[in-house]
RNA sequence: GGGCGGGUAGCUCAGCUGGGAGAGCGCCACGCUUACACCGUGGAUGUCACAGGUUCAAGUCCUGUCCCGCCUACCA
């Protein structure tokens, strides 16, 4: 007796939550530190800890899970190790706003405070996206779950800043970077986002200081002239030959500035002069090191004026510019203004313009950890798939800038350094010092600074291991196997975790990356809250089921192609799921009294040997594509066996041994059959719809202890290989099908039994035909069926014609004789375009002579093939148009 | 400016190393046949963006053009 009765549909809600609970329970998804099996490992792409589960993750998650399930089925050591980030900004801006409801700021509360609070956030409202992940099935180690934040990553942070500054690797400076006047911190070039702005571009006229005339420089940005220290033009610019030495006056701010020349700057732009602010934008610092140029700030981090700027002093940069404006215009210096369409770089966390300025800040020295990371991509030690993403990875490994690692914030990991008020001497340290090694002196200041978040995030794929301890797992589980991760993450997170794991491991992090798409709308935009185009994958899988939702996914997920998700889509294989449970339903209430042990001498039937041999090819397929990442392909194998060859022709097909038409011996066959190739159909399909195949599995073995997840993923059965039964079942259904097609068409009544005769060519397709007669009675449903030799046509008769066999269904009682000749004509028609490609292509002598042999023998076959086809048709129809006159 | 991806059935897409244009949804017709109407059976539907080229043979390879999307750079 089976354990349960199986409910009208599947009610994933109840048994998700429950199966969830049982393969927690089990510890089945813990990986073992030590083990005979082989290792295979994944880090997850650790979620913000403010996070909430949205499709990009359930996309990413559901592929890992995915691969995990499949590995762990084929015996693997199998460890998805999970956690969360700190999200340094992201994080700090939540409890600032909630700061802000009460009317505070963070400096109210002060760091130490403001931290504890953050904390304290963290731990109520925190993480919600793991409980969010554990609905979408995800199977990972949550008993090694981490943070970035946690002690020992907080250690391996350090452990490597350390490392890095004792090697020469990270260096403090005053250097231009990327200001964020809202966050108040410098983020890296990767955090600025740029954006089309509509504004204009001024002329303004500099007058040279001998007052022998002007020069004309062109800006977008008129306020940071009030620090400019230059003017720049080519060298090569024969405009300009002559002025380049001599000097300007700056106006409204009266500095004599010089003209320098530098290759910089471009001759067909503007006037081709340049002004030169340092302190306001990266092209302009760079020139001004070339050039030892003075380098004054007149905008601070907040983005006004500073005492710098003279009477514009308290102006923030948008007001300064318009008042900067009025005033050049009034003293005559305004040359032209004119629209201008340029871009600006925004905060990519708060859509702030940013400001470059000049500030002190921690950089570290990333060209000989790239040279690394991408001779090891060449190497092919790490393999990025799909490949294409290869060439994005080298370009921008090879151009890559110092990474500024300081972040002006307070929730992150403070940097390990400190200065001695006494001597001024920089302590780098693993351990809080309490007193100056060189003078002993115990006033020492903690740099206020944290690091950027991808810093730890780099140190992800050992520091979550246990690193810097020599722990059992790291050696186990590194390098890990795989990644799986948005290509949007590519240099954020997948470079740099490069780069580190080289440099601290001195071995790659990963041997694969899986680079998966993005998840669009239906029309194929971002998903975004404020587009409001955001679909919830919680109410997805609420509405659906997970199954569902994961099947959809997967099967929409090509290699680099975007997904467009789609509620409709999701609906669609819900009725996969649905279907998948009303097979069960006939298969369990058809094993009820199934006996194994009587089996022994058993013989299976053409259709027990078809399904078996068709179950061995989708178990072909789903595993190469698997291991391919080809998921989108996997899931159509297994979705077309499942419904088109298990549910349509093989659950058919068996009928009569369910409802006792056969002998004992075939009706157990047939249950024989039935177990084995339902329990593997549900291995094959557990990966991907891992809650209704637990069910099923655990109903199908008839125990609540066995789970299907630590059973074997299927292989191929040598023994069930049978290309003759594939070839004999074949011809049997297309002979159903050519009578199902005539009383279609011919709009027989489906309950309609009809008397059918077959025309066969020889003795051996005659004995195939009667052998398989009860399949074409049942399936076609015949009242009687009759095969000969070479059969004269009969008068009266619809014609299918199938290979070499014709099919005749005779019109007694229905005689629609017109409708038979058109669909007669029809056939011809279609076979005749065939025919005449054929004749084409052999008739070309190029192609006899130059095409492969087999091209040239498929292309005969088939032209025989359709000439036998064509002259059956005709003279059906001539038998037709004989017997109407 | 540089790079990448895409334009195939009404819609969303698949089509890997060149040899018979596919799937799902939608549509039409017929059916409550003892798992399933969240179903079954049958059917219709394509100048594979455009123009050249290579080849016996091109949706597939090459060149160019036109659209669409993304990444990257940031010429004031």
């Amino acid at each position: 007796m089976f354990t349960r009765e199986l409910s009208k549909a599947f009610e994933p809600h109840e048994t998700e939550k429950r199966l969830y609970e049982y393969w927690i329970k089990n510890k089945l998804f813990h990986a073992r530190d030590e083990s005979e099996a082989k290792a295979f490992s994944i880090v997850i792409p650790p979620p913000n800890v403010t996070g909430m589960l949205h499709m990009g993750h359930a996309l990413n998650n559901t592929l890992q899970d995915i691969i995990v399930r499949f590995k762990r089925m084929q015996g693997y050591n199998t460890l998805w190790m999970p956690g969360m980030d700190h999200a340094g900004i992201a994080t700090q801006n939540v409890v600032e706003k909630e700061l802000a409801k009460e009317g505070k700021s963070r400096h109210d509360l002060g760091r130490e405070k403001f931290v504890a609070r953050v904390w304290e956030w963290k731990e109520k409202y925190g993480g919600v996206i793991i409980n969010q992940l554990k609905r979408l099935g995800c199977s990972c180690d949550w008993d090694r779950q981490r943070f970035t934040m946690d002690e020992g990553l907080s250690r391996a942070v350090r452990e490597v800043f350390v490392r890095l500054y004792n090697e020469g690797m990270i260096y403090q400076g005053d250097y231009i970077v990327n200001w964020c006047p809202r966050c108040h911190t410098a983020i890296s070039d990767l955090e600025v986002e740029f954006k089309q702005d509509n504004s204009f571009l001024w002329d303004i006229r500099y007058p040279f200081a001998d007052g022998s005339g002007e020069i004309i420089v062109a800006t977008t940005r008129p306020e940071t002239m009030l620090g400019d220290t230059a003017v720049a033009v080519n060298p090569d610019d024969d405009r300009y030959k002559d002025v380049v030495g001599k000097y300007i006056i700056l106006p409204l701010v009266n500095r004599k500035i010089p003209i320098i020349a530098d290759e910089y700057v471009t001759t067909d732009f503007g006037s081709g002069a340049v002004k030169i602010t340092p302190a306001s934008d990266p092209n302009d610092f760079a020139i001004a090191q070339r050039h030892n140029l003075e380098i004054i700030s007149v905008i601070d981090g907040l983005g006004n004026i500073n005492e710098h700027g003279g009477v514009y002093k308290g102006l923030d940069r948008y007001e300064a510019r318009k008042q900067v404006v009025t005033d050049l215009e009034k003293g005559g210096y305004l040359v032209k203004t004119e629209p201008y369409t340029h871009s600006v770089g925004q905060c990519y966390r708060c859509k702030t313009d940013i400001e470059p300025m000049v500030s002190k800040q921690w950089f570290v020295k990333i060209k000989p950890l790239a040279k690394q990371a991408i001779a090891a991509v060449v190497k092919g030690k790490t393999k990025i798939v799909p490949g294409t993403w290869e060439a994005t990875y080298f370009e921008w490994m090879n151009n890559i800038r110092d990474w500024c690692i300081s972040r002006q914030l307070w929730w992150g990991h403070r940097i390990p350094v400190w200065y001695c008020g006494d001597c001024g001497k920089v302590i780098v340290s693993l351990t809080d010092p309490d007193k100056c090694p060189d003078c002993s002196g115990a006033s020492l200041r903690q740099d206020e600074d944290v690091l950027d978040t991808w810093f730890s995030s780099s140190l992800w794929p050992f520091s979550t291991l246990g690193w810097p301890a020599k722990t059992e797992a790291l050696k186990t589980f590194y390098p890990t196997s795989l990644l799986v991760t948005g290509f949007d993450i590519l240099f954020f997170w997948v470079a740099r975790m490069m780069m580190m794991g080289l440099y601290v491991m001195k071995e790659v992090p990963f041997k694969d990356v899986y680079l998966h798409a993005l998840v669009r709308d239906e029309k194929g935009e971002k998903m975004s809250k404020s587009k409001g185009n955001s679909i919830d994958p919680l109410v997805m899988i609420d509405q659906y089921g997970t199954d569902a939702f994961r099947f959809t996914l997967a099967a929409y997920t090509a290699q680099g192609r975007d997904v467009r998700m789609s509620a409709e889509r999701i609906e669609g294989y819900k009725f996969f799921v649905n279907k998948i449970w009303n097979a069960s339903k006939l298969t369990f209430a058809n094993l009820e009294d199934y006996d194994e042990s009587k089996t022994a001498a058993v013989e299976d039937s053409l259709s027990d040997k078809w399904i078996k041999a068709r179950l061995n090819r989708a178990v072909e397929e789903v595993t190469h594509s698997l291991d391919k990442y080809q998921f989108n392909d996997a899931a159509a194998a297994i979705y077309h066996f499942i419904w088109h060859e298990f549910c349509d022709w093989y659950l058919e097909l068996s009928k009569p041994a369910f409802y006792g038409k056969v002998s004992p011996e075939q009706r157990l066959a047939t249950q024989r059959t039935l177990y084995d190739v339902f329990g593997k159909m549900l291995l094959l399909l557990h990966p991907f719809m891992p809650f209704v195949t637990e069910e099923l599995w655990q109903v199908l073995n008839r125990s609540d202890e066995k789970s299907i997840m630590i059973s074997s993923f299927p292989v191929a059965e040598k023994a069930w290989e049978d290309e003759a039964a594939e070839k004999e079942m074949e011809l049997l259904m297309n002979v159903i099908t050519s009578v199902r097609n005539i009383r279609g068409e011919m709009q027989i009544s489906p309950s309609r039994k009809l008397d059918v005769l077959i025309s066969v060519s020889d003795e051996k397709l005659k004995g195939i035909i009667e052998a398989g007669s009860n399949y074409i009675v049942n399936l076609a449903n015949l009242k009687s069926m009759a095969v000969e030799i070479n059969l004269a046509e009969p008068k009266g008769v619809a014609t299918g014609v199938v290979g070499p066999l014709l099919v005749f269904v005779p019109l007694t009682g229905i005689v629609d004789f017109a409708g038979e000749k058109a669909r007669l004509e029809k056939e011809i028609a279609k076979v005749q375009k065939d025919l005449d490609k054929s004749a084409r292509k052999l008739a070309n002598r190029d192609f006899c002579e130059k095409a492969a042999e087999a091209a040239i023998k498929k292309e005969e076959d088939k032209l025989k093939e359709s000439k036998e086809r064509h002259a059956a048709l005709e003279k059906a129809l001539n038998k037709l148009k004989e017997m109407q006159s």
